[in-house]
DNA sequence: ATGGCGAGAGGATCTCGA
């Protein structure tokens, strides 16, 4: 089983890139998407589908959208916190769904979550303090959940280097998003659930990245940061063969500004032999 | 300190991302 995740910042932009790089990863067999900036009677089924994929969407004009590729069916397609938390009286559920971040879906028995954190703008902003409410709801949404019954794999774009190995300069990480204690304390919250980082398993030491600014140059002197994950619940530790960064997509001319991030999983008995 | 690049919306120049 392989897994990738990948924020493509408009499907519509980087649907060239998507198909060049399915083609060149037959090994793959889900592909998590976020920022895909459609609204789902806009989102490219077809092109997708002609290349042998399964897909299940969840957008919204201009902002946000996350998408889930499969070879297999894909099922119990969840979008949205509604789902889970929709029975819970308070959580103004209905709200927190305006803006599509999240999808969740069964392929051969593992239980993907597709996420797409808000960015956070400003400390101190109210995105910023929405960011923090945010990470709080999907500290709920997971709760609610029986990790330990079935296989975990929680992706995307989450918005926060866990930790300065994560981030090219960790300097006055307090002065703006992506790195301040309040966003690490709640994504730690999340992890403490019962999820391993992944890549983490293989690579202890820094200057690996995910995300690089268009602006400054960052990518040319390596300016970046470490945002996109994989998430496994601890049952499948022991089926965690590699995590790997795919640099290429990021040095392609007019790419995403995130490159993506690939999950090996040896195959579990819940799935035949090939 | 600010903007720097790119996408979308809309039809010039905004907002937003991270």
């Amino acid at each position: 089983m392989h897994i990738a995740t990948w924020n493509v910042n408009s499907i519509r932009a980087r649907l060239d890139h998507l198909l060049a790089w399915l083609g060149q990863h037959p090994e793959l067999d889900v592909v998590c998407l976020q920022e895909t900036k459609v609204t789902d009677p806009e989102f490219p089924v077809v092109a997708i589908a002609d290349l042998g994929w399964h897909c299940a969407f969840y957008g919204q004009k201009t902002y946000n959208g996350v998408a889930i590729l499969s070879r297999r069916p894909l099922e119990a397609i969840s979008p949205g916190f509604r789902s889970v938390l929709g029975a819970m009286p308070g959580t103004e559920v209905d709200a927190w769904d305006e803006q599509k971040r999240l999808l969740g879906a069964t392929i051969d028995g593992y239980r993907i979550l597709n996420l797409y954190v808000p960015n956070g703008s400003a400390v101190g902003s109210e995105k910023y303090a929405y960011k923090l409410a945010w990470l709080d709801l999907l500290h709920k949404y997971l709760q609610q959940l029986d990790i330990q019954s079935q296989p975990w794999v929680v992706v995307g774009d989450f918005n926060v280097a866990f930790t300065d190995l994560d981030l090219h300069d960790p300097r006055d990480r307090e002065q703006k998003i992506m790195a301040t204690d309040a966003e690490r304390q709640a994504w730690q919250r999340v992890l403490d659930l019962g999820f391993l980082d992944s890549f983490r398993l293989f690579t202890p030491e820094g200057g690996h990245y995910t995300w690089w600014d268009y602006r400054g140059g960052a990518l040319r002197r390596n300016h970046g940061w470490r945002i996109d994950y994989i998430l496994i619940s601890q049952g499948l530790r022991e089926r965690a063969i590699a995590c790997t960064i795919d640099p290429l997509p990021r040095r392609w001319a007019g790419p995403s500004d995130h490159t993506p991030v690939i999950l090996h999983l040896k195959n579990g008995e819940q799935e035949a032999a090939p």
